[in-house]
DNA sequence: TTCTCCTTGTGACAATTATCACAAACCCAT
DNA sequence: ATGGGTTTGTGATAATTGTCACAAGGAGAA
């Protein structure tokens, strides 16, 4: 596929016309990094923005002490790096490959330049920040008010509406994430997240097959969890 | 002061001429909430744009068991609103008034419009919804790793960058919020919040000073907790 | 297959923190 | 200043969850 219909799958881009399109195509550059590859240091100095083409990346924060906590999993289509550039802090995440995955950058200038040439993509790209900021309040309340076993609940919710496949009100979670990273996304140990896991499963509300999850009935599992 | 003197002090107008502030400000309208009113409910349509003239709101998630998360306090020249505008979803959260305050406010389409007419407003809106994202994250951050201790220190220096006045390195916030306020920042108990500040003045770190609290060392107190 | 490495499961225990219950302090209006 | 309502302080206790330690399971390489 080229780059010009990579871009058409992104939201920001997709109300341009296909010339602007192949336009901004061009300034884009495609790079490839191996699984577990770090693609964005915390604290470097932002000077790019990515979209990824293929794979899927975790944006974590680290703390002093080594610990990692995972703010979101993005996969094909999703981008980022925007924020340093916008604003002209440093990064404040990290941006790791959590598998095999090919990106296209686009430099800071040609960036900025886009906002101002094409005020849609800005308005576009306003859209997304506000989703964004609305589902880091959703997290910020999960962590606030819930126990453990609600937390692990919400983020499996959140991999089910990014990573999962509905059928007749069934949600697959294919290759759910390993129980650590659920664990560093919920705020939790990772043996809480087994030791809950099984609990739900006792419960009836999810099945485990191989790597991958079922949640028998979507509607009424959110409605227990949040 | 004139609306518009006052529009120029909010980051997102400050790049406007004279005249294009005047023609804005024209369009807004001015409201009076008394403490504790609220001003926006969650789950109602959103519609308009805010800006705070004076006084102060907090903005607040509630879970159904009647808990309230706080993920922000706001204060003068600061605005709100403009998620549900910008991404059409429902309002996803409530916002109170923290004291009596005076907004103004702007209809939708005339904020949309805004955007369109100067796309200045439209990447300086993307610059603050940045920052906005980078607290968020630093919030997420703080509520999975730290202990309470830690996520009050934390939620403390929220409040001194945001209300707080310096001089010689001291950090005065008038006016500390309730020990409730803070516990619902922190994800914390009202007694946790209590007991974890007589902890903090033993250890010499801060002083409570009526209705105010006094940070020695900001930038080791910043360093001992982030 | 067998070995090794990575991930998951599970028990026991310790640590942290929420909750409950009240007392004390504080603030504001009369 | 008095009194009532709100906010804060503090002890005792219980519940939750983290941590440690190790066993078991699974996947891939030789």
């Amino acid at each position: 596929m080229s780059t010009a219909q990579h871009l058409r799958n992104v939201p920001i881009f997709s109300d341009l016309k296909d010339n602007d399109l192949n336009i901004i195509a061009d300034k884009m550059v495609s790079r490839s990094y191996d699984k577990g590859k770090m693609i964005l240091l915390e604290e470097s100095q932002g000077e790019t923005f990515f979209i990824i083409k293929s794979g899927a990346v975790k944006v974590t924060r680290q703390s002093d002490d080594g610990r990692e906590v995972i703010l979101a999993i993005l996969g094909e289509s999703d981008f980022f790096g925007e924020m340093s550039l916008l604003d002209g802090e440093g990064r404040s995440a990290n941006i790791v490959s959590n598998e095999d995955s090919e990106v296209l950058t686009l430099s800071r200038s040609d960036f900025l330049d886009c906002l101002e040439t094409y005020p849609k993509i800005a308005i576009a790209l306003l859209e997304e920040l506000a989703i964004r900021l609305r589902k880091s309040d959703q997290h910020i309340e999960s962590l606030s008010l819930s126990d453990s076993e609600h937390r692990i609940a919400i983020t499996l919710i959140r991999f089910a509406q990014e990573l999962g496949t509905i059928k007749k009100g069934e949600v697959t979670i294919k290759n759910l994430p390993f129980q650590q990273d659920i664990a560093n996304m919920a705020g939790t140990s990772r043996e809480t997240v087994s030791r809950t896991i099984k609990l739900l499963e006792e419960k009836n509300l999810v099945k485990k097959n191989k790597k991958d999850l079922i949640i028998f009935n979507f509607d009424e599992f959110r409605q227990l969890f949040s």
